[in-house]
DNA sequence: GATCCTCGAGTTCT
DNA sequence: CTCGAGGATC
């Protein structure tokens, strides 16, 4: 790619063809870079030349024209938006929430029209800001927000720095006056490294891509704006003037892409009501994958004649209707907020909601995971906030919208004693979390450490869960793991709901317990910073319990993956005689496993590969997959990385695969996995 | 000493 | 799934 060299002094004649170059380039560039997402120079070239066409327009006045590619930059702050009214008003759509609606909006259409069947241009409905550009002879010259529909806020400066947007209009044949109406926003990959800059900077992290966009758009210094990715969509057209329009809106969206317009591919045409539903639920599957955010689908009426026979009611076209997905954001109340005492003692803040449905389900709790965290988000009782359960299934209160009273009750405060069982409680200096010092004083600790034995990754006994480990240790029957071992159906029986038949069924469960492995075994101690992984790590290095127990700090340290935290805190949990009883009471019991020589190094056909499973697999389990693996020496990790060897991706894999793909590293299906482990 | 990677721990709801 | 923190690596 040879641009050339800038000249020492040139004159204006020759400044003027080398702009005019720079000019093109730049808006080329600029268009495969964030229109086509396939920038064919590097950055430091597309600075390069831009600064070289800077230095040419600042030494020569003249040459300074609106549409530049340096007049995105922006410019110095403004005080304040000027208004600005719409030629056409932008109206806002109707929504459809289910099936019902949408075969009434269709009915509706028909009858209206007198046809039988509808064709429907039907499209994405961005969740960003929508705007309105007016371009006069093909020149960009005004941008405006919303507003009220009729009248908007005067946002040119920022919009200009928006690099999707052309600043011309490409082609020969163009509409004296046009306002395109579309939707500004950012996109998912941009939203992240845009906060990754602003933690960096230490500065406010936007909430989401949405938030990130309006505060951008609303800089009142533009040059901040310029830093920022912001993307635009168009997909509908206000006044227009010496010009005929398309006949049909997917006629409209091409035209539109013709003069360089960013338009998006996801859009279809499609009849009658079915089409719609197939649409939307099509779209509802890619969501997550969707490099941005939407809140739905809109459907439009292709025919623009029909379109104006339909006409409008109230603010609303009649032509139209946003059918929306369930909301993975909604607004609610602060009840209460109260602390969770954990396994290891660690005191947890949990927001109670007022009930609210969101992203399909309804949620009442969601934690605030520490301290810091409530006071970064300012969370206070009776405030009003903003809960997510995004991709993610666990909800969060993301933000504040609205502060309540905030009466001196409403402030969250650690507590300064455990609340069950009145310990101290320490905070640590330099950690997050505050923790109860009363260790299996706790009854909220023994009930956790009880419910860590008896999960399924651990001892696995079935029926013994939060209700029943609640009710055993409120009546003391049950202290340790061990009491476990020595229970009768008498004493269950006696707890509440608690019949025979089920009373026997624990019983069954926890007698089938016994037979276990050493890793599972280590794991369900629950000794602290030992987890799944590290517990089979010690388990496959030792071989046996006793050597484990007796290994000194520097015997641990030989493991992988033990360090000195984790070395001294498996030595401080032996040494504790109470826990060396439980250990020798729990065998005494009959719990056993297999005892073998100490192993170092897996052997195994995938010996040293590492995997990472996401997805729904057809045949098999994920645990199924991972035993399989480990089988065979090879490890299973929780999160890609470039040291991963091979992803196993099934039905609704979710992040993991898009970084899989990032990286470039080997997806595997169910199939391709088989072969791995059984060769043919 | 910094950076990357992984693991542990806590969490929600059906 | 996300955060924090321990361990490994350069």
């Amino acid at each position: 790619m040879s641009a050339g060299a800038a000249p020492g002094a040139p004159g204006l004649e020759a400044a003027a063809i080398r702009a005019a170059e720079l000019r093109g380039f730049l808006q080329r560039y600029g268009h495969e870079y964030y229109g086509l997402d396939a920038p064919s120079v590097a950055d430091a070239e597309y600075d390069r030349l831009f600064r070289e066409l800077q230095a040419l327009e600042a030494a020569h006045a003249e040459l300074r024209v609106p549409d530049s590619p340096t007049q995105r930059v922006g410019g110095a702050p403004q005080n304040g938006f000027a208004e600005w009214k719409h030629r056409q008003p932008m109206l806002s759509l109707n929504n459809a929430f289910d099936q019902s609606e949408l075969e009434a909006f269709d009915k509706r259409v028909r009858e209206s029209l007198d046809v039988d069947m509808v064709e429907y241009a039907v499209e994405l409905k961005f969740d960003g800001l929508a705007m309105s550009l007016t371009y006069e002879e093909g020149v960009l010259v005004q941008a405006a927000t919303r507003g009220d529909g009729a009248t908007g806020e005067d946002v040119t400066a920022n919009v200009r720095t928006i690099r999707t947007i052309p600043l011309r209009l490409a082609g020969t044949s163009l509409p004296r006056l046009m306002e395109v109406r579309g939707e500004v926003l950012l996109f998912k990959h941009d939203f992240v490294a845009l906060n990754r800059r602003q933690a960096q900077a230490g500065e406010k992290e936007f909430v989401n891509p949405r938030n990130a966009a309006a505060g951008s758009l609303r800089q009142l210094d533009s040059r901040i704006t310029a830093h920022r990715p912001l993307r635009f969509f168009a997909y509908g057209v206000g006044a227009i003037e010496g010009m005929e329009s398309p006949a049909t809106h997917a006629h409209l969206l091409d035209w539109f892409a013709d003069f360089g317009l960013p338009v998006c591919d996801e859009r279809a045409l499609v009849s009658g009501a079915a089409g719609l539903a197939a649409f939307y639920a099509s779209v509802g599957a890619r969501r997550d994958a969707l490099p941005y955010d939407i809140d739905g689908v809109v459907y439009k009426v292709n025919r623009l004649a029909w379109q104006r026979s339909l006409g409008y009611v109230s603010r609303a076209p009649r032509f139209a209707i946003a059918h929306k997905f369930p909301a993975q954001e909604e607004q609610t109340q602060v009840e209460d907020i109260e602390v969770q005492v954990g396994r290891t003692g660690a005191i947890t803040p949990v927001a109670r909601l007022k009930p609210v449905f969101v992203g399909g389900v309804t949620v009442t709790n969601a934690t605030l995971h520490n301290e810091d965290e409530v006071r970064r988000k300012d969370v206070w009782r009776r405030d009003l906030v903003i809960v997510r359960r995004a991709g993610d299934v666990i909800p969060e209160v993301m933000m504040v919208a609205q502060a309540g009273p905030r009466e001196v009750v409403d402030y969250f405060r650690m507590p300064t004693h455990c609340p069950v069982c009145q310990s101290e409680v320490v905070r640590e200096e330099g950690e997050a979390i505050a923790r109860c010092t009363g260790g299996l004083y706790c009854a909220a600790q023994r009930k956790q450490a009880l419910l860590h034995f008896a999960q399924r990754r651990a001892m696995d006994i079935e029926g013994l869960g939060d209700k029943l480990v609640e009710q055993l240790v409120d009546a003391d029957v049950v202290r340790t793991a061990a009491n476990l071992y020595h229970l009768d159906l008498a004493s269950l029986v006696a707890l509440e709901r608690m019949a025979d038949k089920s009373a026997q069924n624990v019983l069954d469960a926890i007698g089938k317990s016994k037979a276990t492995s050493l890793s599972r075994f280590v794991f369900a101690l629950g000794i602290r910073q030992v987890g799944e992984a590290t517990a089979r790590d010690l388990a496959r290095h030792f071989g046996n319990l006793d050597a484990l127990i007796t290994a000194d700090e520097a015997q641990l340290a030989e493991v992988n993956d033990v360090g000195p935290v984790v070395a001294a805190s498996v030595v401080r949990f032996f040494r504790q005689p109470h826990n060396r009883e439980v250990v020798l009471q729990l065998r005494a019991a009959g719990v056993h496993w297999e005892e073998g020589a100490p192993q170092t190094g897996a052997t195994g056909a995938l010996a040293g590969k590492t995997f990472v499973l996401t997805g729904t697999l057809p045949n098999m389990s994920r645990e199924d997959a991972k035993a399989q693996l480990e089988a065979r020496g090879a490890k299973v990790a929780g999160s890609v990385s470039k040291k991963t060897d091979y992803v196993v991706a099934g039905a609704e894999a979710g992040s993991k695969l898009l970084r899989a793909q990032d990286l470039g590293v080997t997806v595997l299906d169910e199939a391709g996995l088989k072969n791995l482990l059984e060769p043919t």
